[in-house]
DNA sequence: ACTTAGCACTTGGTTGGGTAGAGTGCTAAA
DNA sequence: TTTAGCACTCTACCCAACCAAGTGCTAAGT
């Protein structure tokens, strides 16, 4: 028993399966794929395979379907990249191609990569606690009201209204602002909360009131700027691929929903030495996800944040790689350019 | 026959089925519903509201379930509006008070709406083509990158990021912004792309094609400010409500995903005299939403933004009708004060 | 030491018939 | 106009038989 061919038939059962989306048998195998070995001998092998812990057969006598250690060998040691058509590439640079607003931008990733693996695509917006401030706006609406706005080195923006409490003049207002921004001016976000609740002391004490409020506006701006988002899109096609198994859609929308359980796991993902980071059903901390599973890598390389798909156990790893990987590539391009 | 006891055995068709899911046969009618008649006069009522097209049976001799017309004369003149209960104004209450930045409040409602009716809540963004112009900024960030920011009455802020095609002088752009300002002040988001234009014929020569750069900048944030947008949460509700007809949920999420079909919709949607909209199953314009009924109400007397909730054609019109109305109440509330 | 052919065995899916239950429409009587 | 009764029609469910696919094992072949 060459263990060479047992990999190879575990690689065919992947494919194999993921086409099809049934168990498959020995005998299939050796017609689809022309190994050149007879259907017992593959018995044998799947036999070796299953003590592996590699695939399981779903009942006795029936064929075989990777485990989610088997698909963890296969997208590891298996997987050879397939690089994306030209159509798929055309279909990319046609897509992203255009402004560069960010929230344009990322909106256009999302869809393109959810039309492109026929899964639900996620974008995690830049991380921007490291992000400086590049700008601090003070506008008067009315009489006591004044928009605060926030405008970070990442192109971020924040704004919020605030109520000053009493009136102020328009001058004082401006000198206010050149203070802050004097003070604050390339400070990162993470840096800004301690800074700003010092500039209220530094102030004639009838601008008192109304700078601390302006500090307390700015230190919410910064607060919020640091919240992790994310945009998704294509959960129509999750109920498309998963109309057989209708049962586990609801979960995976419920952990869709809760930004918060992506994020972490965005977070949480190690990546190859490819920048790849792949998640296999039950690898997954959250039990939502035990049936699904999450391909992402960084796009700005620095920084680490990701986007990635979420699809069931049971996808085109090499494909949806391919693509996540391209997606990732043009959209690190157009936000350095 | 009496007119009135044809349409009392409607409305406890309508009751039974959406709590049960299942045809409703004239005996159970009678059972569960104390009307002083015979099941054989009940049968002789069915056959009257199955020739008005009211009711329908899936097969021979199975029980009866309401059509759309149905529906509609169910919600049109049957349907008592049911007060909250103490617990829901209160969940009400406590998750829509805290701070009342428009992005979070909406994001809060949407959830709030979706958690309370079990269904898909949408909630439209304020209209904003009538918001007029309150301040324009222009902030230099690399040697030709200037970071347009347009702020809103509304309290709406867009901003992008726009190539000058050469240096500027900080002075010289500030001198611009004076002049947009001066000229812009106070015009629509609609008025403004045809305002815009003519700026840079004003200015200096050496100055024209910054200006005209700045000026297609702000054109392309007015109509992107002009774009209505929705959010919406509670998908996850669809696949459990529906988990007994897997197959219709699809297309109901492509039509959300496509927020322009639900815009056009809530848009077109004709309220009464409550205020309230229904639309129920095929009366919708768009065939992927043929099963689902919407729900909507305007949450700003004045203007058409609207909110409401999307679930399947059976669904308990009155608690629902109940939920949007009362959520729409809160929401108003808060965005006036 | 592997590989292979052959065979007995397991099992899920499908087909067909039979039955029970729910419900209807109709007729005739109250 | 209502009601009781009855014949009729479905669907859902169960059961048995059967088929197809697949496995594990043994014994023979290289």
């Amino acid at each position: 028993m060459s263990e060479p061919r047992k990999l190879e038939v575990l690689r065919a059962i992947v494919e194999d399966y993921v086409h099809s989306r049934e168990p498959v048998g020995s005998k299939a195998l050796v017609e689809r794929h022309h190994l050149g070995v007879s259907s017992a001998t593959i018995r044998n092998d799947m036999a070796a395979l299953e003590e592996e812990g590699l695939i399981t057969a779903p009942h006795t006598s029936s064929g075989r379907i990777p485990t989610d250690k088997g698909y963890r060998l296969f997208v590891d040691q298996l997987a050879s990249v397939k690089p994306l058509s030209a159509a798929e590439r055309r279909a990319i640079s046609v897509l992203l191609d255009g402004p560069t607003d960010l929230d344009d931008v990322l909106e256009r990733t999302v869809r393109t990569l959810a039309q492109l693996t026929n899964q639900v695509a996620v974008v995690q917006y830049p991380r921007t606690t490291a992000a400086t401030v590049r700008h601090i706006e003070f506008v008067s609406l009315a009489a006591h009201q004044v928009l605060v706005v926030l405008i970070l080195a990442s192109g971020k923006v924040e704004q919020n209204v605030i109520d000053l409490g009493g009136a102020v003049d328009e001058d004082i207002l401006a000198g206010l602002r050149r203070l802050f921004m004097a003070s604050l001016n390339g400070l990162t976000v993470a840096q800004l909360p301690a800074a700003v609740v010092r500039i209220p002391l530094e102030v004639p004490v009838a601008e008192q009131a109304a700078a601390a409020r302006l500090a307390q506006g700015l230190a919410i701006l910064a607060h919020s700027a640091r919240e992790d988002r994310i945009v998704m899109a294509g959960t129509a096609n999750l109920a498309r691929s998963n109309n057989d198994f209708p049962l586990s859609i609801g979960p995976v929308l419920d952990a869709l929903e809760e930004q918060v359980v992506l994020l972490r796991l965005l977070e949480a993902m190690a990546q190859d030495s490819l920048g790849m980071a792949v998640v296999i059903g039950r690898e997954n901390p959250h039990d939502s996800l035990a049936e699904a599973s999450v391909v992402a890598t960084s796009y700005v390389p620095g920084e680490n944040a990701k986007l990635g798909v979420v699809g069931p156990t049971r996808m085109d790893y090499p494909n949806t790689m391919a693509s996540v990987r391209a997606v990732a590539q043009y959209l690190s391009r157009i936000l350095a350019g």
